[in-house]
DNA sequence: CACATTTCAGAGAGACTGAAATAC
DNA sequence: CGTATTTCAGTCGCTCTGAAATGT
């Protein structure tokens, strides 16, 4: 960005909420990924760790699919995790075109200093929301995706 | 996307303000997308066209401040207005580094059609949302922006 | 001299497609 | 047979950097 617009954007794009979904996120792009980059990881990381430690070992489709991250970046991103040791790959004996990703101690002791640095980004993303108005953010937020949630289950099935 | 996160998503990522962000952007990118592009255009053609209308006729530089775009990327997205005789570029006798970019009576007409066709995509992203919930989400994401364009020019001086 | 503007070439991450190999 | 999973190769739009050319 060049010296940053908002003030000085037309009303048209400061009145536009996907302009300003846009301009957030790459605020929050730019923060989160510096603290990420500093733990030697990547945004599929944290995604990719976070569903293996809530919901255990799991095949990469599924991962992909609680991650919203498609399938071929999945694949890339787990061999990044795989070098740096913090998953294992092994083939699912009762269906073999599966994988079995399994969190390892060291990916979850990656996913705590990810927890940190993420942490920090956010709070220096959100410093001139209050507490309140990070919750009702949130909420606005997620109310939106539900709704897409929803409306795309309706067409699959 | 595989076929949606956001339910099935680990908490960690549900619970985070920029997850969130990405994931709504991604859907809104999607969204606002297809509605430009069915009219030939992109993101930034319609920031640039704001801008010209609102603010008149301006050098490179400035468009690219005003919409928070990159200056190589305002070279592109000029060169595509200018194909499509929607903008032209004169150079300024004033300033002999700058071109002074204006919007044709093309560009006019294309700055209504995508207004259109924003409207439409931006019903369908905020669907779920009632037409106070857009406006507080608005409010937020413009807050958010306010505090990070203050802290910049705090540091420029 | 320092600085601003335009331009191009290219890197880097994310989103996505198509196709192949394999297994259910 | 159709379908699901993993993998690779590659495209596309966006963001951003570096450097050159030009002018203030």
């Amino acid at each position: 960005m060049d010296t940053t617009a908002y003030h000085a954007a037309p009303a048209r794009l400061r009145n536009t909420p996907s302009w300003l979904l846009s301009q957030t996120t790459a605020h929050a792009h730019r923060l989160v990924w510096g603290a990420f980059a500093s733990a030697d990881a990547r945004n599929h990381h944290y995604a990719l760790l976070s569903a293996l430690e809530e919901y255990g070992p799991a095949s990469q489709a599924e991962l992909g699919r609680r991650c919203g991250i498609d399938r071929s970046d999945v694949v890339a991103a787990l061999n990044e995790l795989a070098e740096r040791e913090q998953v294992t790959r092994s083939s699912d004996p009762a269906d073999r075109r599966r994988n079995i990703v399994t969190i390892t101690p060291a990916g979850l002791r990656q996913l705590a200093r990810l927890d940190e640095a993420l942490g920090r980004a956010q709070d220096e993303l959100l410093a001139g929301l209050s507490a309140d108005e990070r919750d009702r953010l949130t909420r606005l937020l997620g109310k939106v995706l539900e709704h897409h949630a929803a409306r795309r289950t309706d067409r699959e099935g």
